[in-house]
DNA sequence: GATGAATGAGGTTTCATTCAT
DNA sequence: AATGAATGAAACCTCATTCAT
């Protein structure tokens, strides 16, 4: 956690520091990123920088607070709430419409999740072993979609979890990725949806009699 | 690319280098790749690790190369060979079995490739920007499917083809990670084929009418 | 000299910041001392540190003061007033003794001054070349022991001294030590006295014939 | 322990590096010690010391041996070996004599060992527990003066060891101080067996009526 | 070609002291 | 006078790459 001399900072300048370390931080691994140029890029002094934190990781982990914060800040909360009333492609829909909007918004924070992600022992280190993790979260919802007749019972609810995690992923690279997709709108979000729903296969043929 | 006196070792001592280089690529990124380390693993002294390389991304994209090389290996090249003999779910099939077999065998490789991946800066330099990538085959044999009337016409090829591809790398995370799921046989990649054939609502409910 | 500021001090807070240079400096050299650590252990602000002393070394001087004030005061001074009074043997365990209480009640003003006399740089800067030593005490009552008959003639004054004021130290370093000695009383100053007097030959023999 | 680079280096270098070593240490503690001056005084790059010595503590550990080993060297090792057939002020008078000759001919390495021997934190890491100090020494010696006759068999054998060996010291430090005391020759190691051995009280009156 | 030492730029962190309120 | 943030000069250590044999 940042000592106090960092929040009692000018919001200002807090904020550039902020700025500065994530813009550094996404642009490689947490052992990438130089003290150095983030005291550069927020215009103070690097003994300055350590007034403020610890060391870097102190900082790198009250960045990835924030991201997490940020994150859950672009969910509807009032239907993580309410979950039990919402269906279960509602559910779906809401997650990865902020989902999108996160990544559409802030795709340096998404390459700073995913750089995190791709190293466990950092990971871990931040998380701790207990966080809730999004795949918990998709089983819960999977088990309730089961139970009120809106999924295939047949499907494997640890396993599309995974999938419905990934897929959320896929979506936030998709976003963060050059983007030659265009992607200016939620359609992209229920395309998704649809796919998930239904599959890609031609069933006009199949249904033929009916 | 290597140089000569590299391709001229004997063949234990080269594969000695290049397995020490993958134990120190998948440990983490590029720059965190250590080229003592490399030596050292490799038994051969530092001083030859330059007679044998430019430098040290000089042997990171000879590994890359190694590892498209073993990806390549992996898939039934009769199937991408004579791809119009086979349906769209077919070759599917195939391209993610064999995703799942190289994660399956060679987990450092997955490692190398998602840290890269994560990169892209040096995934550009490494790659250029003409690479055929996984999308652009994806939509490649969903262009075919939609064709063959396999596929349903409705669907957005390029963003199918990306959300394939992203399924591809989950494919592959999944195994990778810890992998809490049971995964011993591609059983996962039928279950995988399924939703995306069928995805995941209930149609039981929906086709009692019919 | 610390500034009037320090010495405006209420005594409560004035003693706070003795003690914890006491403490700080009793825990390393003078180099390894921090300010910091100083203001912190003292409940000040750095910035006062400096309102109350021109630098480290005005307070270091200032405890060292202390500490030779604290000495002093541990002699009975009677006895050095009148030492004319005294035999030599006498003054000497006075000198010890109080050399042994000194090391017993303030084993950290010990540690300091041990610290200090290892550093003879810093050492002539504090003390100047002036100081009358312990050595030059020694030798003046030595001069007067031998004068009144009680030291054996033959021995050579500047020597013994430097033994004598190596014994003090030897004392205190005793005491400071892990002390796997047991040093509950002032017995232990007897036995060094007995050891000065007498020696630790076996006379009983070769007194024999005598 | 210094890496083999160090131990392969030619002599003259290898010399230089001790001799800059034993500079530098000898002017303070260890932590004030720079890297940077040692190799500057070298004549060698910052980097070139990091390959022959794991860190700073390395080389420091090895300098402590050197001087443990001269220490050794400068000991009849003849009387050490058949210490029985020698008096115990023979002996002692050997040990005190060897103390001298290096602290006269190595006036640095006693600077060092005093400040190694002030820092018992870094001592014991140094030396481990288990080290055979001087005051073993001397009690074992005293024990076989006092069961030969040679000692006074009313003395506390633990105390006089300390204190033999707080002499020890004591004599290196006059040697090693600024010496106003003109100590050419060994004749001080006599003198100060002589007051060890006798005393220093007059005992010419005593005597009287002998 | 093989070897392994030499090099020095660059990274993180510490801390005495000054400055601004 | 009191405060506590600002500053920047070191310090230690790492490592890719070059050099000399």
């Amino acid at each position: 956690m940042p000592k106090d001399t960092f929040f009692n900072l000018p919001d200002e300048k807090r904020q550039r520091v902020i700025e500065a370390a994530i813009e550094e931080f996404a642009k490689g691994s947490f052992r990438e990123a130089r003290v150095t140029a983030i005291a550069e890029k927020a215009g103070i002094p690097v003994g300055s920088f350590y007034q403020y934190f610890e060391d870097k990781k102190d900082l790198y982990k009250y960045i990835i607070q924030l991201i997490a914060e940020e994150k859950i800040a672009q969910i509807n909360q009032d239907m993580i709430a309410n979950m039990q009333r919402y269906g279960f492609f509602q559910l779906l829909r809401e997650v990865y419409a902020s989902a999108f909007r996160f990544a559409k918004e802030h795709p340096r924070l998404v390459a700073i999740g995913l750089s995190l992600w791709n190293d466990k022992a950092l990971y871990h280190e931040v998380y701790g072993d207990y966080v809730e993790t999004s795949a918990d979260f998709f089983q819960k919802i999977i088990a309730k979609g089961v139970a009120d007749g809106d999924l295939d019972p047949d499907i494997d609810p640890a396993f599309v979890a995974r999938l419905l995690t990934a897929l959320n992923y896929a979506l936030a690279e998709i976003v963060y990725g050059d983007g030659k997709l265009d992607l200016d709108d939620l359609e992209v979000v229920d395309k998704m949806l649809k796919l998930i729903e239904n599959g890609i296969k031609n069933r006009a043929a199949a249904r033929g009699g009916c």
